[in-house]
DNA sequence: GTCTATAAATGGATAGAC
DNA sequence: GTCTATCCATTTATAGAC
């Protein structure tokens, strides 16, 4: 499973052979047939890996940030930076992501939890904590979506581009914005 | 070419054969080789053709809110939309960037010319904006290159997540605060 | 320019010995 | 559980007729 990432994320999964599988993991390729049925399958499982890694974001999300009475912006553009170097782009959820969107075009269910991963369930928590820093006062702003879509527009900039100085710049450029005044 | 580009970007390189794309276009296999000397031949014409398209996006980039005197809200909301819908969803561009994002992992230049088409060039241009619109006075702040990060990020949320509609209402959410006071 | 024919390699997958 | 041996379909690409 952990070289079929490693591999399915380099090659993608139409050019990684069965035969480049095996000897990289250092048996006969019918080998292994006794664990999987087939390539589909192993893709299938690392898709269930992906969903389950998926859930456990939706738990464990942005702690620090939800649980301070004070925000500071070193704090802001740390939690943000945060999750795209230390989550996103850390060695088990890196090769993961690549898998899953070198195939979202041609398997839906890569294209369903990639954009999960990515969007959806980080965007959720994020509305959550632009919600709950209206309700105690610290912005002004009420519109937590529209503040979360900013907020992750500027992580997946940063994640997309690879540029991460930029990313902690602009939120730091919208931290100032939104804490302005407060 | 536009078969193959229709193709590359369904199925990816390694999945689509030869005679998948002799079949689409209605010709023998043997036949391609007349035109193309190899299946890579064919790839590599299509990233030329990427290039090229984003030499062009470089030079006719957002005139709209280049020129205009005045930018109201609408206008703002609306060119970023333009950009995500017009450009980059339209049906000359998106099936090149699919097939660029799904090779990307594995093909140095689909990855240069990807990050080149939807970060690079547009956030250049988009800064030189917020530059302009800083030296006329119709905003506050200065940091041209962070509010560039903050804008192309929603747009890139718009993009890759599919909710037009969230990110347009973001755009208005930063066009607001961006433009406040003024 | 397009075809038929075919080479030569590689692909996923199975059978059955050990 | 891992191996050898092998099947059979598919692949990219070429040669040469028309």
């Amino acid at each position: 499973m952990e070289t079929s990432l490693k591999l399915f994320s380099e090659k993608g999964y139409a050019a990684l052979s069965m035969r480049d599988l095996s000897d990289a993991v250092g048996i006969r390729t019918s080998s292994i047939y006794y664990y999987f049925k087939s390539k589909q399958d192993i893709f299938e499982a690392l898709l269930q890996k992906a969903e389950a890694m998926t859930d456990a974001l939706k738990a464990s999300f942005f702690q620090a940030l939800d649980s301070s009475e004070n925000v500071a912006c070193e704090d802001f553009v740390r939690a943000g930076v945060a999750f795209v170097t230390g989550y996103l782009q850390n060695e088990k959820i890196a090769p993961l992501l690549h898998a899953l969107e070198s195939e979202r075009f041609h398997n839906q269910q890569a294209d369903e939890t990639w954009q999960k991963m990515l969007f959806s369930v980080p965007i959720e928590h994020e509305a959550k904590v632009f919600k709950m820093l209206y309700e105690r006062g610290m912005i002004k702003n009420q519109d937590a979506e529209a503040l979360a879509a900013e907020y992750h527009g500027i992580e997946m900039l940063g994640y997309f581009s690879g540029d991460i100085e930029r990313m902690a710049k602009a939120l730091e450029s919208f931290y100032n914005r939104v804490f302005a005044g407060n």
